[in-house]
DNA sequence: GTAAAAATGGATCAGCAACTCCAGAAATGA
DNA sequence: TCATTTCTGGAGTTGCTGATCCATTTTTAC
């Protein structure tokens, strides 16, 4: 593809950027169809042909949306998981998530899931983006689990590859029923039950 | 709401439900957004205005395919709990699970989280309707649970409550992951792991 | 300093999709 | 039978939204 092939300018990625997060918000506020151009152009403070010097087509903005958010949300896990060596610290990680879904009062859900779901049978480039932060996100959680087999925690013959897919599942799982419900509760119980599954796997 | 104050007759009842239909398999492939009422139209069968005379607008026609998914689904998931006592029909229902997603090549998801992603935040109507439907479907596998304390399989004081809930998230989770991947590995992955761990919790 | 490239503003176009209207056909019920 | 209601057909209309054009300003590179 390589449709960035334009040289950009400080500005212009300064630009690029305001576009791209300006889309971000509103996409998953009022998904991706509910969000229109007009509405970027207003937020990202820019005038209407702006998108369409950085973006060929509002597919192409969408998959830059992909990649940011991709960014913005797996970034952040990694980090997470980066450190994440006993069952107690997987606890505190639930607890993160949790609280995190409290304060956007259960609205939203994933935003990588969100897209996704809306995108998946319609742009293929968008559901293989959309795959690849899944992919990453799941190798986040299974170095963290590779980690607790390191010092111990886990046994060295257990299956971190399954267990890793299986956990993100559950977040994944949970986070819909809480976005649906209004809740966390789905969620809690969810990751609870996943939770306590690999604290089983330790002793 | 209760818009369907209208006499149906016959003929007119089975013109409302083609175009229900024809919109729940339009809007499964093609999505929400993505499928005009132009489609319905031809689809069905009907001219625009049979679409209007019984419903009185897009919205209102996406409430009833929420309905009809709900119906088509869980009724077969309550069907399929109903007789489920075992760990070992647990596991033949996993099969089933997968079977099913390989037919459709990983494509389109869980109808009713489809719809729910697609609408959550827009529409509250319809993310109450989809709330619903995940409730029934929870409460068909609490009841087979339950089915499973009763002849001993699964101990008295087991919280089946949260177990059950734990359980539609890790399905859920897989067919989205199972979806966007394009392989049924991850979503065996996460019905594996849940029925392990029922599994555990039975011996 | 100056020419080329990049960035910007905003008016405008064109197509599509939701929705409307109304006339006429079929069914219902007495 | 006949009046009333329900159902059907399809040609509009309207508003929105993705996309385009081009003139102008700003930045870059030598």
């Amino acid at each position: 593809m390589m449709q960035t092939a334009l040289k950009l300018t400080p500005k212009g990625a300064a630009t690029r950027s305001r576009i791209v997060e300006a889309a971000a918000e509103l996409m998953f506020v009022n998904g991706v169809a509910g969000t229109t151009l007009e509405h970027v152009r207003d937020e990202a403070g820019v005038s209407s042909s702006q998108i369409y010097h950085y973006f060929v087509d509002k597919d192409a903005l969408v998959r830059a949306v992909i990649d940011y958010q991709n960014d913005a949300v797996v970034a952040e896990q990694e980090n997470a998981f980066a450190r994440l060596d006993s069952i107690a610290a997987l606890r505190a990680w639930r607890d993160e998530v949790i609280a995190h879904q409290d304060r956007m009062n259960c609205k939203g859900g994933c935003p990588i899931a969100a897209l996704g779901s809306q995108l998946g049978e319609l742009d293929h480039d968008a559901r293989s983006g959309v795959a690849q932060g899944f992919h990453r996100w799941q190798a986040a959680i299974r170095h963290g689990f590779h980690a607790m087999q390191d010092n111990g925690t886990l046994p060295a013959e257990l299956d971190i590859e399954t267990l890793a897919t299986a956990m993100l599942a559950s977040l994944q799982g949970g986070l819909l029923l809480c976005q649906m419900h209004r809740s966390t509760d789905p969620l809690r119980a969810a990751m609870d039950t996943m939770i306590d599954h690999v604290a089983d796997l330790a002793a």
